[in-house]
DNA sequence: TCAGGTGTGGCACAGTGTGTCATATGTGCC
DNA sequence: GGCACATATGACACACTGTGCCACACCTGA
């Protein structure tokens, strides 16, 4: 959906990409745009929440005797994937997010919305005790952290397999096994 | 530094406070606000980049035997007292940036600014490996998640006494110990 | 007194996001 | 077909943000 968006995105950077530009693209009114998004940024975001979602199933999917921060670090490999499948896509992509202000927003909205599906599943895996929602909470939160820091590795040279990033940053903060 | 701005923004609302109001209310023209801050934004941003300060002083004082999540974890001290020394004043920001959505753009800005000043120490207390800078990063942004957590769990009611919140998250993450 | 720097405000402009209203574009029913 | 009704779209106006540009006041030293 507004493939033609992203195309002027990767094209002109966020920022410089007007409403009006995106909307004509699109076939569309600046106002029926605003009607069908909150914003440019509902584009960004409509991407991450997607990868979000590819998490969660993976995730769910992983066998119980995983500790949860094993869990976490498998359920995030499809993204991997995708991201190594496209790495030129992928990478333009990441500089957007980290360096065009507006566009940055987006990741903050991006943690909430992850979390709000990813805290319940690995909630099932720690035993149910006081502080099982925070630590629930920290744990998902935490990956996510590692996530973002091995992309970052990943999209600036450093590292070329992802993975190996990722179990880099993941492995620092816990036991992955 | 604009502490009337604050005021207008804990009794209006952040979104709801134009800039035109905050420059009235700090007496100069709405040209000259832009001239000095670069929007609303920067005004939060200016108190979250103080606590990072705080925090990285606290880290550089911790012992060399902690493990850098054990210095971490102490290093957050400072604030959570801070907080605990004006709580209702402390939960009124927190839900400010939760819940209106300009604000939380700084919060990723945040993000940013505390690791440029958080990894570096971290990393000296890592031995020195190929991946030391990506397992600084990613201490440091996780222990920061970790944060967050526990300020979200203190700002709605669960948890009275922050500091247990954030040895929960951050005990389930990593060994603090 | 004059020249040059500095701080400030006014004005105009592009851009975002929203409310309101008018105009298509169907869709079902008689 | 013709009519009534709902829905989708577009046009316009508006408040607000952020920036460039210019004018004015004020200070300071020669």
């Amino acid at each position: 959906m507004l493939r033609q968006a992203w195309l002027l995105f990767a094209d002109q950077g966020f920022d410089a990409t007007t409403v009006d530009e995106v909307a004509a693209a699109a076939g569309m009114s600046r106002r029926t745009f605003f009607r069908y998004f909150s914003g440019k940024d509902e584009l960004v975001l409509a991407r991450l929440v997607e990868a979000g979602e590819q998490i969660a199933e993976a995730l769910a999917a992983r066998p119980e005797d995983e500790t949860p921060w094993q869990a976490l670090r498998r359920a995030f490999d499809s993204v991997l994937e995708a991201q190594e499948a496209q790495p030129d896509r992928a990478r333009t992509v990441s500089r957007m997010l980290r360096d065009e202000a507006s566009a940055r927003a987006s990741m903050e909205e991006r943690r909430r919305v992850w979390l709000e599906t990813l805290v319940p599943l690995v909630q099932q895996r720690l035993p149910r005790r006081k502080d099982a929602a925070i630590a629930a909470e920290a744990l998902a939160s935490a990956a996510i952290a590692c996530l973002d820091t091995a992309q970052a590795a990943w999209t600036e040279g450093g590292a070329d397999r992802m993975a190996a990033a990722l179990d880099a940053a993941m492995g620092a903060v816990g036991p992955l096994g």
